[in-house]
DNA sequence: TGCTATTTTCATTTTTTTTTGAAAAGTTTG
DNA sequence: CAAACTTTTCAAAAAAAAATGAAAATAGCA
């Protein structure tokens, strides 16, 4: 019993505001390393006063569903959105997650961590690599390696930290 | 009296360390949304013993001169690395800034705030939107614009403090 | 100053990432 | 359970980012 799939008219206001904070998301998803049609679609459900379908997000910010289905995924494995049930219509309907903090704490576990186990499993094999050669500089590549250890730990104690302290 | 332009060989074992080197920095700079020629160059420079020039950069790594000479730019402007003058060699040499902190302060001063400088900008002008709009649910729109104000706020605190922490 | 070595710039090419769109898969409901 | 609706997937196209290479600019030296 679908009768009118247009999408809702919004106010020239609302409008510009939706533009502007598109535009913030875009920017911000972009620091972060994600695909524009990320904060695009974040930027609408922001100022969004009601879930919206896929296909009002589709539709109105002109992009196709691949792509809204593709960053609604995205979104949704950051738990940056989560669903909403709309009585009577049968299409999934989104709003937007707004506390910050934990959707960065989500980026950092998603995102970063795994390069930082990746990277400490390097690192031991560096350490491999100098200790089974005596002829080397030992001193100056010891040091150097114990740099990057440091790094690593710093990082994995201070990004969740950051999460943490962001009281959003 | 240039007389032999050959790269100093290495040793195989060097050069296994070397190659991780290499991984791990490109890993760790494409975290940081910067090109992989970045992180090869200063992959190398970090377990370097010596200074080495733009050439012996660009042809241990198989990388243009074109490449080499930018990747050189942004590690400069980073504060990566810095130029070290060489005996009777006309080239500039260089070596690899150990003190991460130093670099992390310089891309979050460089790459970061910039952007929350242009955030402030636009949210004051969604805050005039809705303001000029008195017919708008306005508490709606003004708790999420607070919501933002907070984020960069934070960010803007938090970003120095992070790279601070991490005395390394 | 003029010659040569070195570095930078930038138009073009290559590579990588993102988007599209159509087909396949999955859901709901009469 | 079948028809209509909705969402996902993925090969191909488009767009964006990075690398190349050759010409231009700069710097060092006799």
């Amino acid at each position: 019993m679908q009768v009118d799939n247009k999408v809702q008219p919004t106010s020239p206001i609302e409008n510009k505001l939706e533009i502007e904070s598109i535009d913030f998301f875009v920017r911000m998803m972009s620091i972060l390393g994600l695909p524009r049609s990320v904060g695009e679609i974040y930027g609408i459900l922001y100022f969004a006063e009601n879930p919206l379908s896929m296909d009002e997000i589709s539709s109105r910010l002109k992009i196709s569903m691949g792509s809204t289905s593709q960053g609604l995924k995205t979104l949704r494995s950051l738990k940056a959105i989560r669903t909403s049930y709309v009585q009577g219509d049968r299409k999934d309907h989104y709003i937007a997650e707004t506390e910050f903090r934990r959707l960065f704490s989500n980026f950092i576990k998603e995102d970063i961590l795994p390069h930082l186990d990746s990277a400490a499993d390097r690192i031991s094999s560096m350490e491999k690599h100098v200790m089974a050669n005596p002829d080397m500089n030992q001193e100056f590549y010891t040091t150097r390696i114990e740099k990057l250890k440091r790094l690593t730990k710093a990082g994995r104690k201070l990004l969740p930290a950051l999460a943490g302290l962001l009281k959003i």
